[in-house]
DNA sequence: TCTGGGGTCCTAGGACCC
DNA sequence: TCTGGGGTCCTAGGACCC
């Protein structure tokens, strides 16, 4: 398929991320925190198992940080104030952020937005856009409407493709714009550990590591036979590109299509007796199965994620024999899934999986998107 | 210190078919 | 008796992200 694209000088993608997201929204609600350390997470109650889903600043400077557990941060910071998740609030807030977004004007034309999750997106310029002027002054307007339209604060990163994009708002935080193009790639990057690029997280860095691969730049050089030998032929020429700072500069504002919902759940006593397992499973499933059917769309494919304590996680998958929305038959299809786990341990998390069968009836939107172009 | 809950994509290997 | 090559589907699991 031959697509038509019109290159007006250079390409630019900016990418918007909210500070502190979660625990903004929450300050906003209740402004007397401003300021203090705010600590997000679980059930909101810091003895609880549950981790940090967003720390503030105020709690930050404390060495708390997403993903600790709740336990620790409590630990850290004792007069810490400890909120619970509230996804509806959350939700609320980040399609105010994003539909301002989507008002934007850039060269004449409205912005494409790409939205990432709550609380990030790409944004770039529409076709047949006009001057775009300077982007450093087009990312100060976006921080300034996001502000007025929702009380958040929010920094962006302008790069010449969504990699460089993506990467440059770390620097630009909180409250700033940074920018990283071909032109300052390798002096801001080369000599930075592989897994400060977006897509390489500490196994892999591992990995490259052994190979001799510390930094950006050697990963950039590397022979490319020899990642894809060691890495996999998609993933290992990939990380070449990351290396490199290369990647795509499309912003691609198709909405977002699931392909799964799941449930997982921590039990703050771990479970021994394999009939509570078994209930657990059936709850997960038919809590899962509302969310499907919300959307209006069968199942294809179950899935059960098993956390024995101590720590090991295990997956089981099948395929149902048809798309299905059948409560019992859904649920029968994860216990069955228990069968083939080991049950000789306490079981401290479980998880219901549902992967849902594709809209349309196959190839729905992506041949609906490609009659834009 | 003791580990959330929601997702995505890629890979390897086995089964099965022609 | 020993041995093909290619393709698809399924399952388990790894890694990563927010």
């Amino acid at each position: 398929m031959v697509q038509v694209r019109h290159e007006v000088g250079p390409r630019w993608v900016l990418h918007v991320d909210l500070d502190q997201f979660i625990a903004a929204v929450e300050v906003l609600r209740r402004p007397e925190l401003e300021g203090l350390p705010v600590v997000v997470g679980g059930r909101g109650d810091p003895t609880e198992r549950g981790v940090v889903s967003t720390a503030s600043y105020a709690a930050r400077e404390y060495g708390v940080g997403s993903g600790m557990p709740l336990r620790v941060a409590l630990r850290k910071i004792p007069d810490a104030i400890f909120l619970p998740v509230d996804g509806p609030a959350y939700d609320a807030a980040s399609a105010e952020v994003m539909a301002t977004l989507r008002s934007l004007t850039w060269g004449g034309v409205p912005v494409l937005l790409e939205v990432l999750g709550w609380d990030e997106a790409f944004l770039g310029p529409g076709a047949d856009h006009g001057e775009l002027g300077d982007a450093a002054e087009f990312a100060e307007v976006v921080r300034a409407e996001v502000l007025e339209a929702t009380r958040l604060h929010c920094s962006v990163g302008i790069g010449d493709n969504k990699l460089r994009a993506k990467i440059a708002t770390e620097f630009g935080k909180p409250r700033g714009s940074y920018q990283l193009t071909k032109d300052n790639w390798t002096e801001v990057m080369g000599e930075r550990p592989t897994n400060a690029l977006w897509g390489i997280g500490n196994k892999t860095a591992k990995k490259l590591t052994a190979l001799g691969i510390d930094t950006v730049t050697q990963l950039g050089r590397a022979d490319v036979d020899i990642l894809a030998a060691e890495l996999g032929p998609t993933i290992g020429p990939w990380l070449g590109r990351l290396g490199r700072g290369v990647a795509s500069a499309t912003v691609d504002p198709t909405p977002w299509v699931p392909r799964a919902h799941g449930r997982e759940q921590t039990f703050q006593e771990d479970l021994t007796d394999w009939a509570d397992v078994e209930q657990a499973v059936r709850d997960l499933t038919t809590r899962v199965r509302e969310d499907i059917l919300r959307e209006g769309r069968p199942a294809v494919r179950v899935g059960i994620k098993v956390r024995f304590k101590p720590f090991f996680t295990v997956t089981r998958s099948l395929t149902l024999p048809g798309e299905s929305t059948d409560e019992q038959e859904l649920a029968d299809a994860a216990v069955s899934l228990l069968d083939r786990v080991e049950k000789d341990r306490p079981v401290c998390l479980l998880g219901v999986r549902l992967e849902m069968a594709e809209v349309g009836g196959g190839g729905g939107p992506r041949a609906a998107s490609t009659t834009t172009g």
